[in-house]
RNA sequence: GCACCCGUAGCUCAGCUGGAUAGAGCGUCGCCCUCCGAAGGCGAAGGCCACAGGUUCGAAUCCUGUCGGGUGCGCCA
């Protein structure tokens, strides 16, 4: 239960006391620090409702929680606000029992869920690049808060390795190499282990035959005939399509490394293929598949639409499947390998038609429900004059060079502040690293998942303010203070004392982590839990400027202060990890 | 054309299941290191919440319309 849940019940109580609804009990943080800590608007609502003055309301609410021995202070303010705020004592209470807790006051889930989470959809034979960002380090900090709130979580990366895509590169190869011995029609291998291609050769490859097949029809349609091929399983294609996919792969896992973006299935579009002539079947028989102009298609209009709802083309006029094909068929393959009671997609916005296609066609079938299946979209990420992101040079930036870029600005950060003298040289790359990263993820982050957002990375490298390297830098210094407080023989931590208005403010803050977590849990917002970051380490540095702790003469006072410095700390860095990011020992 | 997302401080954005003086960061202007790490802290200036109606005791928030920007709409993914 967290704090605003706790005194929310005890509201209710009083509003049912009173004869009225409980939920109308609901409190939340004050608008008004000045005035108090919480406020409960209840009385308005219940006034509205039972045409009674508020105020009248309010009083008779507040006198009953005025007898409660949570609250220092409970009054009534302007139409009917109840306005609260807690005893000194109540709040060291929690604070030690934080302090106590592994899990720093984070919220749990009371009935915890399987789950599979399909974020980063990373095409093979394309670099990851700026636009798979968001995917990545959305998906990833989702799936560490589910996994934290006790969910049993999943996360594939779910990759592009069965489309047209591969068809354009297995025929352009063929254009241009015809004499491989991957393109001999009656060849069924073995065929070499060593791929005909490099990494660099696909990754020029790929834009070449994609502009080629939208200029020429003709080409456009080897490149159909390519996929038709590959998906029949012609064992010359198999084998160069997992050169490819090998290739790319290999690439891909090392920038997901860097980025702290880790995935438990590598699992692709490809591995659903098996399933497509079983769920034909199926489909024909339980009526939902039918021809329309040589394709197969579902149809997931309904009556009360209010916009045109296109049917699935679930093989095309030349047999082969798409991806609304194959992502039914993961939506089968996950159910029978993993049975999880929520699978949920970390997409661009630009899926969302797609999303609700696929999801009405699985309920219609009957393979899934389609309230457990979440389109979980994000916004697209702009450049500076508000149109999708491109480099100086007009192309997309590849996220080894942004990795790269974020790196290297870090590190010249460090070396101004005298960093690197006396560290030795791998140290000083990985913390540029890990601050680089910090900066790049929590820029993405602290927007809320469903805007669009301005990719500026000079604002993103300026580590000034609300950034990544802001928190790093109230963790390090959370850490050093402890361990001056050991080597100068502060002692230990010990029970809470809020005297001090940075005190008392620090402990609420603390202690509101579990809504924060809550929230960002429930409404899929990693946002609020940066949000709650940045406060936190806000009303640390306001703490630390205001409260000796190392140097404080008063024993007790400086137990105290070292238990709140250390929570601090735990916190935090619990919630960087959520975040998909850690701090350095020093910086 | 239809549907969806959006328009809040000079800039980038929160706040949107209606409630008290609309918040943050950056930028601008001041102040604070003989004091536990100044990537820090304190303070100031800065807003007819796109516009117009409506509902309400009360609207940035809900409804309608207008203007402006973005996205999507059967054989690409």
């Amino acid at each position: 239960m967290t704090l605003k849940d706790e005194l929310s019940a005890i509201a209710g109580e009083a509003f049912a006391a009173e004869g009225l609804d409980a939920g109308l009990g609901a409190v939340k943080a004050a608008d008004r620090p000045d005035l108090a800590q919480f406020q409960c608007n209840g009385a308005l609502a219940a006034a509205k409702a039972a045409k009674k003055n508020p105020r009248e309301i309010a009083g008779a609410v507040a006198d009953r929680l005025s007898a409660r021995p949570e609250f220092s202070e409970v009054t009534v303010a302007g139409p009917g606000f109840i306005n609260l705020k807690l005893t000194p004592d109540f709040l060291a209470a929690r604070i030690d029992a934080l302090g106590a807790d592994g899990r720093f006051g984070g919220w749990e889930k009371e009935t915890p869920e399987k789950i599979v989470i399909d974020y980063g959809g990373p095409n093979v034979a394309k670099p990851l690049h700026v636009g798979h960002l968001r995917a990545g380090i959305i998906g990833e900090s989702l799936k560490r808060i589910m996994r934290f709130a006790g969910d049993d979580v999943t996360g594939d990366v779910h990759l592009g390795d069965w489309g047209l895509q591969m068809g354009q590169l297995i025929s352009e190869l063929e254009l241009r190499q015809p004499d491989l011995v991957y393109f001999d029609p009656q060849a069924e291998g073995p065929f070499p282990e060593e791929p005909p291609i490099s990494l660099s050769d696909l990754e020029e490859m790929y834009p070449a035959a994609s502009a080629a097949c939208k200029d020429d029809p003709a080409r456009a349609d080897l490149a159909r005939k390519a996929t038709k091929a590959l998906q029949a399983g012609r064992p010359g294609y198999v084998a160069l399509w997992r050169h490819f996919v090998t290739l790319s792969v290999n690439a891909m896992k090392k920038d997901y490394a860097d980025l702290e973006v880790e995935f438990d299935l590598w699992k692709g579009e490809a591995d659903a293929d098996p399933l497509i002539p079983e769920l034909t079947e199926d489909l024909k028989k339980r009526g939902v598949l039918e021809e329309s102009d040589g394709a197969e298609i579902i149809r997931v209009a309904r009556e009360d639409d209010n916009k045109e709802m296109p049917p699935i083309i679930f093989l095309n006029s030349e047999g082969a499947v798409g991806y609304h094909a194959t992502d039914i068929a993961t939506i089968v393959d996950r159910k029978r390998a993993l049975d999880p009671d929520r699978i949920l997609y970390v997409v661009d916005a630009r899926q969302r038609l797609h999303f609700e296609q696929v999801f009405r066609a699985v309920a219609k079938a009957g393979y899934f429900d389609e309230a457990r299946l979440e389109h979980l979209w994000f916004g697209t990420m702009n450049g500076k004059d508000g149109k999708p992101f491109k480099t100086r040079a007009g192309g997309t930036l590849k996220l080894r060079d942004l990795i790269e870029t974020v790196t290297d600005k870090a590190r010249e950060r460090l070396e101004e502040n005298g960093f690197a003298e006396g560290y030795g040289e791998a140290e000083t790359r990985e913390v540029a690293r890990q601050v680089g990263v910090a900066a790049l993820k929590f820029a993405d982050l602290s927007n809320p998942r469903t805007s669009d957002y301005i990719f500026d990375l000079d604002r993103f490298m300026a580590f000034e303010g609300k950034t990544g390297p802001y928190l790093l830098y109230a963790s390090v210094r959370v850490r050093s203070v402890i361990a001056k407080a050991k080597t100068a023989g502060a002692g230990e931590a010990g029970p809470a004392m809020l005297a001090a208005p940075e005190e008392v403010d620090l402990a609420l803050v603390l202690l509101g982590f579990a809504d924060a977590l809550r929230d960002a849990y429930a409404k899929r917002l990693p946002h609020l839990l940066c949000d709650h970051a940045f406060t936190l380490a806000q009303t640390f540095s306001k703490f630390y400027a205001a409260c000796r702790i190392v140097d404080e003469g008063d024993a007790k006072l400086r137990a105290s202060r070292l238990a709140l410095a250390s929570a601090v700390g735990g916190q935090l860095d619990l919630i960087l990890s959520l975040l998909g990011f850690s701090a350095p020992e020093r910086m």
